[in-house]
Parts: C-alpha cells; structure tokens; sequence
RNA sequence: GCCCGGGUGGCGGAAUGGCAGACGCAGUGGACUCAAAAUCCACCGAGAGCAAUCUCAUGCGGGUUCAACUCCCGCCCCGGGCACCA
C-alpha cells in the first residue's frame, strides 16, 4: 500500500491513457441525448491564469457529469487567436504575430492538458488559421449580399501622433495608451454588420433566455435601448433653400406644447446649411470644431457642463405656432434618432439646464398635483412620467394625464400628417473594420471601373502576408504590403487594389461554436446536419466581462448565418453561467511597491515582510487578480505542488461558481488534505474488494445497524451530490456532501474495526465515481487499484433509492411557541397522533406548557412539532 | 440618477417558510511520537451559570405567520453594470 498520494505520477498516467484511448472524443450518436458543454475560449496570451483554472474546472464537471449521466457530451476547446498583444509583442519584441501566438497557444495547451480537462481535442480550432478565417470572409460575403455588411463613414479614435487608429480599450482617459497624445475623433469609411436589423428580435428573445442570470439580460436589453416615441417635422420660421423643416424623434410628445427651442447634434449636416450667410456662421463653425476635437468619453459625460450656440435660424412649433430658436448644443448626438431634438426645458433636465445658462424661456406643460410648481421658480425639470401629472397650457389636450396625452398626440401627428409613431433604438450597426494587421483581412477589392467588389469565393481564403514590418506607426499595416494591395478586379480583369483592414476580432468568437459541429468541414462554415444535431450550446460558461460584447454579437451571428440556411438554432446559449473572478489580497512596500506572493516573507500571524529589503509589507484590498497588481498565483506553481485535482477541488469547493473566489494557500491545503484523506481511506481497505465480490445478498437486509446508516448515507450522498450538479451547479455544497461522506466512512471503519461488506463497498464505489468529475486522476486511480479494469470515466453515474435514503427513526424537535425546547426520537412510522401526544409526554415541554392553555398544537410531516400555549 | 446583485461566527460559506451556522479554514484540547511534522479523535456564535439549562443573535425599523436568514413594506451600507439616447 502506499501511503503517500504521488500526484504526479498519478496525473500524467491518467493523462497519457486519456490521451492514448482518445476517451474524449465525441461523435453523433442518435441513440443518446445530446449535450453541448462550452467554455469562452482563451486568448493565447501566454500561461493559464487562475480564472482559466476556475472556469475550466467549472466546464469539466458539468461535461464529466453529463457524459456518466449518458448524454452524448460536446466539450471542445480552442483559440482566440487573433488580437492586438501579438502584434504589440512583434514592435516590442520583433516577434512575428504567428510565431509568437504558435508559440503560446502550444504551451497553453500543454498547461490545459495537465489539468485533466475532458476535451476532445480532434475538434480544436484556431481562429488565426486560414481553415478558420476563411469562413469569416466567407460569411462576410454572405452578409454583403445580403446587404447585412456595408461600408459608411464613421467617427473613430484617432492618434495624431500614432498616426492610426485606436480601438476604444486603447484609449485611457480620452489619450493614446503608447504617447499619451489626446485622441480625436476621425471620419473615415469604415465596414459595418447591421446588427440592427435583429434589434428586435435580439430584445424580444431575451423574454426566452430564461437560463441567463438576469443581469446579462439586464445589461443586453438596456443595451439595445428600445424606445417608443414619435418622429414629426418641426418647419423651419424662414425656409432656407430647400430645407423646409426639421425632423426630430421624442419619446415625449406629451411635452410638445413646452418645447421653446431646438437643438441640433454639432456633427449634423444640417448646422451648415442653417448658418450660411448668416452672422453667427463663423462663430458657429468654430464651436461645432472645438466640440468635434474633443474626445467622445469627455464630451459624453453627464457631469459635463452643457454648451450650445445660436444658428440663427427659427423653426415653428407645430403645435403652439410660437418661433423658437435653433440651437447647436453639444450633448446632442449625431448617431440617436435624426440628430435633433426638440427642447422642453420644463420637463428635460438637460434642455433645463441649457435654457436657464442661456436665458431661453421655460413653458410648464405638465402640472404637479402634490406641489404646483411655478415657471419663473423652477429649479429642476419636472420629469414625471407617470399618471400623476396633468396636462396644462396644451390647447386640447390639457388635463390629460402624461400616458393618455402620449396617445392622444401620437394620434394627432398621424392624422395631421405632421409625423409618425416611430422606434429607436440605442443599439449601433457594428463597426468591423481594424487598422491592423492580426485580423482577418476583408475580401473585398476596389475597381476603379467597378467599385467595391468582393472577392470570388473560389478565391478564398485570403491570406494574412507573412513577414509584414510592424512599427506601431501609419495607416494599415496591409496597406504597405504592395504584393498584398495589388491585384487584379474579378469583374473587368483590370488592376485593382484589396482592402487592407482587417475584421474586428470579435467576429472570430461569433460563430465558433457552429464550427466545433463540424471543425473540418471544407464547403461550409458549418455542416447544417451536425449543427441540427449539437446546436444550441447547452450550458456556456465564462466571465461577466462578456456580458454585453461577445455575447450580444453571437446571439446576431446565430440569427445571421440561421437566415443563411446553416441552423435551425435561434440562440446559440441555451443556459449560461457567469462565473466570479479569482481574487487575492495585495501587499505593498513602500520601496518596492506591489509585491508578488513570493516576494513575502514572514507569516500571518507575525506579519508580512518585503523580502527585497525587509519592510514591512502593507495587506492592501482583495481585488481580482492581476499582473499589475501582482497578487497572481501561478497556476503552473499550484499545479506543480499539489496536483491539478487539489487545484480543481479548491476551485469548485471555496465558493459557488457566480461570485467570486477569494484565494486562500490554507484553502488550498484543505482541498488537499481532503484527497489525501480519500487516498488512505480507500488504499487502506484494498483487501474487503479481493475477499468479497459484492453481491445482493451482502448488500440487503444487513442486521447491524451501522451497515443500515451507512448505506443511508451512501444513498443520500448520491442524491445531494446529483442534485446539487443538476439543479444549480453547486459545486461547493457538493463537495461539501462527499466530505461529509468521508468522515462518515472513517467513523463506520472505526467502528466497525474495520470489517468490510457490501455496504462499505458499495459505500466507497460510489464515492469514487461521484468524486471523478471533481478530481478525476484520484477517482481513477483509485478505481484501477481496487480491481476494476473498466475505467471510471465509461461508468455510469449512480443512482440513489429514495427508500435507502428513509431513516427508521427520526428526530423530532419540538418547540413551545416556536422556540426549541426538546428533541424526540421516534419510530419513523408513527402517526400525527402518536408524536403529538408523545410530545406533550415529555417533560422538558412539560414545564413549559404546564398551567398553560394549549391553543393549536402544529406538526409538519416528520419534521417538526409547535405547540402554541396561551397564559 | 437608473438597473441588477449582496449584507449570516474570527474567515470562506450552508440552510424547498420548519432544529441558524452544513462543509472547509483558523483556533483549542487530546491520541500517536524520544520530539516534531504528518495523521487520527474531540471541542469550537455571544453572554450568564458549578451544572442541567436559559437569554440574545442572520445590516436597521415595521408587518404577515403557530413559525421568517427566507415572504411583504420602508430605510442603511457594500459591490457591479449602465448613463446627456431626447
């Protein structure tokens, strides 16, 4: 027997069997239900983290679970390979971009291997390889035909001195993260996916996403912003040329009786044509300049202070037929509703806040009813939403209420023919276009005779040049590479140029789950047949982080390339999980700043020191791990030294999966201690699996009671266990049940002196397979030595029999007036009538209902006594 | 400001309206050992009491109920997300 549990040797054993047997890998099997189980894929930035251990480790028990349950399980893995750290690392390092993500994606792998995750890693794609990106361009296409890519100009981060642009994580405080040179906003023509075109669908499907925390859901429909409102033309006092009136969009048309001026988006075309020949025209176009230099984040913030200017120009209200004035303000967006508004400042803070900075007239048109509010005496908008408020000053249809005046004017625009009711929506069309290099490339090429055209699809892919210069600096890196940008139209045959952006990298991520269907399929992104059979992921798991982006633009790809013919899936996430992040104290000195764990020295209960000069370390906040604040632990060094099943189980065992797990070196001892426990529980009772093969007849009806209560908490560890996995994915309790587990064998043992039956046997069976999907190396392990040659993972999960989980006796606490004052042992059959009376025998209750008036006597089915006294 | 979470021992955390604190960590005591480590066993919310036991206790204040960490109303605090979207 050996005492010591040799993790090493037992990991990379299971490892190279798993591996060897290919025991992982998966096929369409009609004759099983099926279960998709994805984690997000890494980007290859380098080395696994603890929040990759922890979400992985979360994937795998789900995907070991679901296959011992008898699920046909797809568990796949691969890389988000493309993205601007490899390019960084090529100007940094002069690596090139593929070499450097190869390189990392090869380690990682390795590193995920030793982990013990249960993938098939025949399906592994790689979004950087020309087998992936191919069908992004190829779905680009698809997209262009169906108008769904397209190209406009649009407003970008521009460096002046990068002389590039930036993507927004780029910009830190509204400077360029490298020189620190204020960012400008930059018109440039840019590709575009109407994503638009599903807002509707990606709101309402978000009603059916009934597995989603509620958050995501939260965050993705306040994301895409829905708004019901009316649209209606505001004519202009004076035409000028052929600009006749302006169009606004407001969602309170209740107001329109108080709008006293309008105010135009700065970026409008509109302003221009407005000022012409006007005085104010050069004042004007210096005001739109200076708030178009400033940096959207800047400019866009609530706390900044409104600033506008006066065209001009006047345009009437439709509806009062006063002449109010047209203002440029600068917290009107160009990209919301028509880029003009109508101004209420009564009932609008921000239009309040301007009017009273410039001396425009405030019209009250809704009506207080708790506090008549007064025009001059005004200090804030008065906003009310709701029936509270009255119509006043609005001709006929004063002394409505705000929701039956919103109806009754939508009504009189359309009949008036003044407007439209209309919907907007937050949402944006998606920008795709990268100025970089380590991206797909667009396929697309433009003729001088024939436009934009887009490349045959028999020339796909098209590939990334190899040995491109990376300096940081200037336009797309592809731009420079002549043998890239020349070539010939596929229409007339005559030179022609390529785009030289590159795809958004989040478009990689949109769709790799269909292509994990079929990863080598050649004609198509995905084999619509094998997409039927595993499309929709049936539990996705990753971070919060990805609440909005990445999950937003899946769910619009899923519904893209489903109205391409390619799935039938309307979702692709049937059920997600957001899983917490991994955080750690910090520790600062006040010489060398941030300190890694291992710059420690020293103890808790004595206190930490700077091991670089001896200071004493500061314990700073717990905080997500990070490089920066250097409060990471390896996952290489915890996996080294305790084994990737102690790195798994502390992962799963010392917080439920959505909040977040606060790292603990005792914690992680625990989890340990507690496979060792396992280890010598069940190496030191080999001998009862050689004596005594299990039958029926040394498993039922065991005459010593300790038999009964252990097979008792066999059978109701079974239940827990599974329903813990099942229902919620709680993990922690779980693992908490097959400790209890443990501890309750080691006392049988004790008690027992060891003697083995059926019963133990049973006992320490299925506690092997419940503790495979947490700490698989060890269960397997454990399974070969003691006599099993059929490997643990091909087993199926058990079963428990509710009638074992029924004790014969129970315990029945019993309370006076809802406070505990005694505990019954009785027989499990006995009736209401027996516990009650047996109850009010007992002389602990005695007293306390003694000379008192018995008002209600309570019982809960083999739970519970109340008995409620009066006096 | 709006929208989500969440407040329970020294700590991480458990509890279909039914014994609050499972399990783990830390701590205390014991066994083993020449000793230590490892391991095994026991105790471990606060207060009072020699003890049996009693009282208090799930952020605060109310309410519903035989019974509330759990449900309802009103607050406080912490975390996260969104935010000049007309």
């Amino acid at each position: 027997m050996e005492r010591q549990y040799e993790h090493d040797k037992v990991e990379q054993k299971w490892q190279r069997i798993w591996e060897e047997q290919q025991t992982f890998r998966v096929t369409e099997d009609t004759s099983r239900p099926k279960y998709y189980c994805l984690e997000m894929f890494p980007y290859p930035s380098g080395r696994i983290h603890m929040g990759h251990v922890r979400v992985y480790a979360i994937g795998d028990v789900i995907a070991r679970f679901k296959t011992m349950r008898g699920y046909a399980v797809l568990h796949p893995m691969g890389w988000d390979a493309f993205g601007l750290p490899a390019e960084n690392a090529a100007i940094e390092k002069g690596v090139p971009p593929n070499v450097w993500t190869r390189d990392n994606i090869a380690y990682m792998r390795d590193q995920l291997k030793r982990l013990g995750l249960s993938y098939d890693w025949s399906r592994e794609i790689t979004t950087c390889e020309p087998e992936y990106y191919k069908w992004n361009q190829w779905l680009f296409l698809k997209f262009f035909e169906k108008g769904l890519a397209y190209k406009k100009r649009s407003f970008v981060n521009w460096c002046p001195s990068c002389e590039t642009v930036l993507a927004n994580e780029q910009v830190e405080e509204g400077r360029c993260w490298r020189c620190d040179t204020l960012v400008v906003p930059k018109e440039l023509e840019q590709w575009f996916f109407r994503i638009t075109t599903y807002a509707e669908e990606l709101l309402q499907g978000c009603d059916r996403l009934t597995a989603w925390p509620v958050r995501v859901l939260a965050m993705q429909r306040n994301w895409i912003g829905k708004s019901i409102g009316v649209e209606l033309d505001f004519p202009l006092a004076e035409p000028v040329a052929d600009l006749l009136a302006i169009r606004i969009f407001t969602t309170r048309q209740d107001t329109i009786f108080g709008a006293t001026f309008m105010s135009l988006a700065p970026e409008s075309p509109l302003v221009e044509r407005l000022i012409t020949g006007r005085p104010q025209a050069t004042a004007v176009r210096e005001f739109v300049a200076r708030v178009s230099r400033q940096d959207k984040a800047v400019r866009t913030a609530v706390e900044r202070e409104k600033e506008g200017i006066f065209t001009g120009a006047y345009a009437v209200n439709p509806f009062t037929k006063t002449r109010i004035p047209i203002w440029v303000a600068n917290f009107v967006l160009y990209e919301y509703g028509t880029g003009a508004i109508m101004a209420v400042p009564a009932h609008d803070q921000r239009d309040f806040e301007f009017a009273k900075k410039y001396g425009i007239p405030i019209r009250l048109v809704i009506q207080n009813p708790k506090e008549t509010l007064h025009e001059a005496s005004l200090e804030a908008a008065y906003e009310e939403q709701d029936a509270a408020g009255k119509l006043i000053n609005s001709g006929q249809f004063s002394g409505l209420t705000v929701p039956e005046s919103k109806a009754q004017i939508a009504d009189f625009v359309e009949q008036q023919g003044l407007g439209r009711r209309t919907v907007n929506y937050r949402l944006r069309d998606w920008g795709v276009s990268r100025q970089r290099y380590w991206g797909t490339p667009i396929p697309i090429i433009y003729c001088k005779t024939c436009g934009t055209v887009p490349v045959p699809e028999a020339d796909l892919p098209v590939k990334l040049p190899q040995n491109v210069p990376l300096t940081g600096k200037g336009a797309s890196p592809l731009a420079q590479v002549e043998s890239f940008v020349q070539t010939t139209c596929p229409k007339c045959g005559a030179p022609a140029r390529r785009e030289t952006d590159t795809m958004d990298t989040f478009v990689d991520s949109s769709w790799y789950f269909l292509r994990y269907c079929s990863p080598h399929e050649a004609h198509f992104p995905v084999e619509p047949a094998k997409a039927d059979y595993w499309m929709a992921v049936d539990q996705y798991v990753g971070g919060i982080e990805h609440a909005v982006l990445h999950l937003l633009y899946a769910r619009f790809f899923t519904k893209a390339v489903r109205d391409l013919g390619l799935t039938k899936a309307d979702e692709p996430f049937t059920s997600l999980l957001t899983q917490g992040m991994v955080t750690k104290e910090t520790y600062r000195c006040e010489i060398h700043a941030w300190l890694f764990p291992t710059d420690l020295i020293g103890s808790d209960k004595e206190g930490w020191k700077c091991k670089h000069c001896g200071r004493p370390a500061e314990r700073g906040r717990v905080e997500k791990m990070s490089k920066s604040k250097k409060n990471i632990v390896d996952p290489e060094h915890l996996v080294g030294a305790y084994g990737a099943d102690t790195a798994r189980l502390f992962s799963l065992f010392a917080a439920p999966p959505e909040k977040d797990l606060e790292w603990s070196d005792a914690g992680v001892e625990g989890a340990y201690r507690f496979l060792g426990r396992v280890w010598r529980l069940v190496e030191g009772v080999q001998g009862i699996f050689e004596a005594k093969p299990q039958t029926q007849d040394n498993l039922g009806q065991q005459k010593e009671m300790t038999s009964t209560e252990l097979r008792r908490l066999t059978h109701r560890t079974i239940k827990k266990v599974t329903e813990d996995i099942d229902r919620e994915f709680q993990f922690n309790t779980a693992v908490a049940a097959l400790m209890e587990f443990v501890n309750g064998l080691y006392k049988f043992q004790a008690d027992t002196k060891g003697a083995g039956n059926g019963a133990f046997r049973e006992a320490i069976e299925t506690l092997l397979k419940l503790l495979s999907p947490f700490a698989p190396h060890l269960a397997e392990e454990l399974w070969a030595r003691t006599g099993h040659t059929e490997m643990l993972v091909h087993h199926r999960w058990p079963t428990h029999e509710e009638a074992l989980t029924k004790a014969d006796v129970l315990t029945i606490p019993v309370q006076v007036n809802g406070k505990l004052r005694s505990k019954l042992l009785v027989p499990a059959d006995w009736t209401m009538e027996q516990i009650l009376d047996a109850s009010l025998a007992d002389a602990k209750v005695g007293e306390w209902v003694k000379g008192k008036t018995i008002k209600k006597k309570v019982y809960v089915e083999k739970r519970l006594v109340n008995i409620v006294v009066e006096g």
